[in-house]
DNA sequence: AACATCAGCAACCGCGTGCAA
DNA sequence: TTTGCACGCGGTTGCTGATGT
């Protein structure tokens, strides 16, 4: 797809208004000589002091968008697009533990930025989520009919296996902050470790997975 | 072929937080 | 304690290509 190209000029820089000077900045989409006068800059200076960084480099863009550029597209290690099954899975996952919380999640997926994850999740997940919600929910008022159907009259033959279908509460799902977590006591920093380097592999996954487990089995309960 | 609508995504915006002076 | 700056986060916007009519 191509970029879109953003061709308005505007004062404003969304900079926290820190940023008096009436200078017409750049916005829109980034040009190819822009991300490599900024990648050279950082490379020498570091990525620290992000307005230094949008004056000193000579682009004529706010800190804030140099920022968001350099940890959205080039920074090494970032992963862009195809984003696997075992991925959707923990989005999926996480999200319903943490909620929208997109920068924790993408944390825990190298390679991953929080844009691309909520982007990801607002554009296939959400749907995809809502759709099997519609399904569980026809599912669960079929069998909510058939239980209530006279004894007699059944069609299901006596000794069938009960089906328990679980209509998830996803209220969360549509994207309110801490909305649709498991738990909303679940201490996120202890578990997750931040005080470590974020996690370069998805070994995490499994005690996550494990854990999860245990809090649907709370939550029924 | 022309137009309308949808889907995907890069980028912007406003706000909250942390920290130093 | 207050103030201002820098940063980070989540929500939203708006552009482009794809698809439908």
């Amino acid at each position: 797809m191509m970029v879109p190209t953003r061709s308005k000029s505007i004062n404003g820089n969304g900079d926290g208004g820190s940023n008096n000077a009436k200078k017409v900045m750049n916005r829109g989409a980034w040009t190819a000589e822009e991300d490599m006068k900024l990648s050279q800059y950082i490379e020498t200076h570091g990525a620290k002091r992000w307005k230094t960084i949008a004056t000193k480099s000579g682009l004529n863009r706010c800190g804030k968008s140099c920022r968001l550029r350099w940890l959205n597209y080039l920074r090494p290690n970032i992963k862009r697009g195809n984003i696997s099954d075992e991925e959707e899975d923990l989005i999926v996952r996480l999200h319903r533990l943490l909620g929208n919380r997109w920068s924790l999640i993408a944390g825990r997926l190298p390679g991953r930025t929080d844009n691309e994850i909520k982007n990801y999740w607002n554009s296939h997940l959400s749907k995809k989520l809502v759709s099997q919600r519609e399904k569980d929910m026809q599912i669960h008022l079929a069998l909510s009919q058939e239980m209530a159907t006279p004894p007699g009259k059944t069609k299901t033959p006596e000794n069938s296996p009960v089906v328990v279908v679980e209509v998830e509460e996803e209220e969360g799902g549509e994207g309110k902050l801490g909305e649709g977590c498991l738990d909303p006591n679940f201490d996120v920093e202890k578990f997750f470790n931040f005080s470590t380097e974020p996690s370069c592999g998805l070994e995490w996954a499994n005690m996550f997975m494990e854990l999860e487990g245990d809090l649907m089995m709370d939550d029924r309960q």
